[in-house]
DNA sequence: ATATGTGAATTGATTCACAGCG
DNA sequence: CGCTGTGAATCAATTCACATAT
């Protein structure tokens, strides 16, 4: 089995994100030139990331932009519905449960999840919210596939085990922590403390950052 | 000059909490086993990592929990005060103005800005918003190094550059689009649209993932 | 005894150069 | 002729094995 870089999984989301914004453009071709410019990265990388996945351009032309865009949702698993839950209705379980884009993007908010006797019952932005006790039910019955874990950091491992528990198959963690889940779920992780302690490191360290041509 | 892998710097953000949680709980000596588990890396990565930075333990006993905390929130930058702003006070930059524990995770929001005449002048969340006019000016009174992107993604571009204009070090960046810096500024993404993106490809492709022991 | 620190080996990802096709 | 697609080469990161220090 050919073992594709996760790195490239993140690019193909770029390219994607690129591609439709040509569409809504109207541009109807581009070029591995054009999607390595606007992604900030080779033309090559381009060329080689959709490689690992098959032949979707033109030799001698380039891609034809709707044609490239619905074959990267495709592999990307976006030419379907997926179910999301937000578990953990503080400050940031709220912003995201307003979002207003959700369905634009292919996703679709299902319910909201809160161990707090005060918010159980309620509704937030639309959504009813439910205790934790109700989460294998509500997940078996709405079709749930993908978790929000925006619970303290605290109560991230627990919530996570019931997520796993209630058969979810991914995870986007917001906690600061790293959770422990069996193999089959994935997890990716949203963390933007660590990303600002990055920024910290790579300003005091000016030297380390890679050059570019 | 050894060049230091970009993940090795998130692991130590990630070791860097696990020590502070170790010293919350009144532990006093560790060891890249521990280190590792709890970071769900292998313990050679662990002291592969460290390495890149200096000697930090003593061999046959493992590290000193405090020591090695205040070695890696040095090495991260994190032993002197960081000064950072907002720009973009729509829900995202509201919800993070409102986050409670900035001081604590030794970072200061020093100022918040928009383009929309509405809220200019506005006090929200206990801080004035200001116009991205005085960006120049608000940057360099307060002294700021770090600012957090939260406008929308047809707006970002702009923004950075105003940023960048205005003599901003580093950028986290919440919107959903790369945006193009100078080489000495550092960027961040934190993206939970692309992040989501991945879960989907992860959860149609279940054999891509990497096996641990 | 025990766990760190590190050169060497291995594995993985990116870059390159050009063959292949329109 | 131009741009994609891809094996080969290079570069980077991780893993390993063990020398080293307490």
């Amino acid at each position: 089995m050919s073992t594709i870089p996760t790195a490239t999984i993140s690019r193909l989301v770029t390219y994607l994100r690129i591609l439709t914004s040509l569409e809504n453009q109207g541009i109807k071709n581009t070029s591995s030139e054009q999607l390595a410019e606007e992604a900030q990265v080779s033309a090559f990388q381009v060329r080689k990331d959709l490689a690992y996945f098959g032949r979707f351009g033109t030799r001698g032309a380039g891609y034809t932009v709707p044609t490239l865009r619905r074959e990267l949702r495709r592999i990307l698993g976006l030419n379907r519905p997926w179910n999301v839950a937000i578990i953990g209705m503080g400050r940031l379980g709220q912003a995201i449960s307003d979002y207003p884009h959700f369905e634009q993007y292919d996703f679709s908010l299902k319910a909201c999840f809160d161990n707090n006797a005060k918010v159980i019952g309620q509704t937030m932005s639309g959504h009813q919210v439910y205790g934790m006790d109700a989460l294998p039910q509500v997940v078996k019955e709405k079709g749930i596939d993908i978790g929000f874990l925006t619970v303290p950091q605290a109560a991230a491992q627990a919530a996570a085990d019931a997520l796993v528990a209630a058969g979810i198959k991914g995870i986007l963690n917001f906690a600061p922590v790293v959770i422990n889940v069996p193999r089959e779920v994935h997890v990716e992780p949203v963390d933007f403390l660590a990303g600002l302690k990055r920024v910290s490191f790579y300003i005091i360290n000016p030297g380390l950052k890679e050059e570019l041509a």
